[in-house]
DNA sequence: CTGTTAGCGCTTTCAC
DNA sequence: GTGAAAGCGCTAACAG
């Protein structure tokens, strides 16, 4: 138990009386090896409960059978879902997984890879702070891991990504928002560097603006008490008639902040937000919000990532069309109360 | 940029004009080196951007820098915080972080560990499906590799192990509810043969019984279905007066299924529910909830990890007992409305 | 089909 | 202070 070395191949080849090529041959698939000879070699390595060292693979310039991800937080259910599903995927393909967090701090980012570039990964999957980062663009090509953008692409790079229809979601939000009749439709949000804040923001002003309505925008809201803030103002000076969150933390906070301040959804204001949450169902109203893709969007940067990873080299380049490469998935409007829809009964 | 491949210590130690000895010494700290060398080195270093090479310092025998996070889900807002906290942990150790996930499943669970260990991960911290499971404890204790439970215990090992006072949480939370003088309270949950929800199931148990209070007990629920039927089912055959529910969905159901079936909260029954989420400071009524200090249970999972790590080898156990083994850590009741409490104005 | 052997990049005695 | 050299465990020619 103590210090307990684990057996090397040499100890499993001598247990077996063959030699190390052949030990490798059989932990590499047992190919070219005589049957009787990789009976004797499987038991050996059953016996001494042989695990081949990955870290005297890799230095033979193999693969390591890792992936980075690289995300701004664990704890956020998006990150997460995509975390899981990329998780999934890199477990069927034998490898695992480094989860790296950066709170959306360029320099965190970049220490990220930096780290997980030296460790050798097969590849990486990135959720960039900063689409317009160029120092994170030259260090990825420099280090000529193979890397799949998740949620914002990584602009002016050959770095295929994977993300949702921001524009679209949001614009068809906002024209559903004017379906309803609403002529005053504000739009609430935080974080506006993030790309797909800002690609939200763009669908709304496209939408409000070619239908000849105000754009009412704030873009402030950190937390409860700016919302509130933000809320009492506008209600005040803007008098909007429909209010379009652009995220997650945003909808709820607008929420309770409309219901403390006696607000009633949809009657005084209808609301709806980006970003579908489990709750959104079961509140009172019901919350209609813009549903993303999320798993899929984790499951399909994972699987653009192995796919680089498999015809990496092997038919060098040739049939590198066959692969995606720049996905935006679609998202969907769930309709339910407090845009002024009637829910259906049930699910 | 093709097969970039990057530069050796050997290089280094070419370009700055010394030995290997010498640039190893640098990246090491630099002790031991004469100030216009380490310099030199340093100057070098930069200049090729050299990366020590991880798997070639774990060839050494040296550990590799990172630890495996084995959890049922990496979806599930608990474990994603726990995760997160651990994570952060381990960027403080200069370590990198493995996720895995088993879905509660024993065999997922086993393979994760041993994939993990022969990727010689230098220690592992593991949410245990199956507190009882001999064979995981076998595994761990054979691979020799540090570990620590996470939420849940590994009984009859010497795994150090940190979580919540399920029993006392539950106890205290049923307590609460006598208080308000109900004499039916109902418990719901699902998952049962997970270790925190016996816990917690004992905790209601002994509350209602030396109150003299029946056990009104229900452990099937999976999903909203089972919960409303069985719901109806109880409101029909028990007379409950108040709900305890034991996990976050089983909250969310119940809660949605009395909304649903227009039994209003907390004038007909009262709810209370193990785990606390954002909105349930936001519905209404708001949820009152028994709340687990999450980020600390990761955090210190991890602490007691790398702790473990670094007194390993060098004092041979001799200061052992300084670090923490056994940690269960208190709960809070959060009193909002649906247990017939009056919430404050405001958080 | 199988064994021998030369490193992969790094740490580490052991000399100088 | 510093360098030379011996491996760590494994793979991949290259012979047989």
């Amino acid at each position: 138990m103590r210090k307990s070395k684990s057996p090397t191949l040499i100890e499993v080849a001598k247990r077996a009386g063959v030699g190390t090529t052949t030990v490798s041959r059989v932990i590499n698939g047992g190919n070219l090896v005589d049957p009787a000879t990789l009976a004797r070699v499987r038991n050996a390595i059953k016996v001494l409960g042989y695990m081949p060292n990955p870290a005297a693979r890799s230095l033979k310039g193999y693969h390591t059978k890792t992936i980075g991800l690289i995300i701004p937080s664990i704890a956020d259910p998006f990150f997460s879902s995509c975390a899981e599903a990329a998780q999934e995927i890199a477990r069927a393909h034998e490898s695992l997984l480094f989860v790296t967090t950066t709170q959306n701090d360029p320099r965190l980012e970049l220490e990220s890879v930096k780290v997980l570039v030296s460790h050798r990964v097969d590849g990486l999957i990135i959720a960039p702070a900063n689409s317009e980062n160029t120092e994170l663009r030259a260090t990825l090509e420099s280090a000529g891991v193979p890397a799949v953008a998740l949620d914002r692409p990584l602009l002016h790079s050959s770095i295929p990504y994977v993300l949702a229809d921001n524009f679209a979601g949001a614009n068809l939000a906002t024209q559903h928002l004017i379906g309803h009749g609403y002529r005053r439709i504000a739009c609430m949000t935080g974080e506006d560097t993030l790309y797909t804040i800002r690609e939200r923001i763009s669908g709304y002003k496209q939408a409000v603006e070619s239908a000849g309505l105000p754009v009412i925008l704030n873009t402030t809201i950190r937390d409860y008490g700016s919302a509130e803030a933000t809320l009492k103002y506008m209600l005040d000076r803007d008098k909007p008639d429909a209010i379009f969150t652009l995220k997650n933390s945003t909808t709820i906070y607008a929420f309770e902040a409309l219901n403390r301040i006696n607000v009633s959804v949809p009657q005084d204001i209808a609301l709806l937000g980006y970003d579908d949450f489990e709750l959104a169902d079961t509140v009172r109203p019901s919350i209609t919000v813009v549903r993303q893709p999320i798993v899929e969007i984790g499951r399909m940067a994972a699987e653009i990532l192995f796919r680089e990873l498999m015809t990496r080299g092997k038919m060098d380049r040739e049939f590198e069309a066959a692969v995606p490469r720049q996905v935006q998935l679609g998202t969907t409007l769930v309709r339910r109360n407090s845009c002024g829809c009637v829910a259906p009964l049930f699910h």
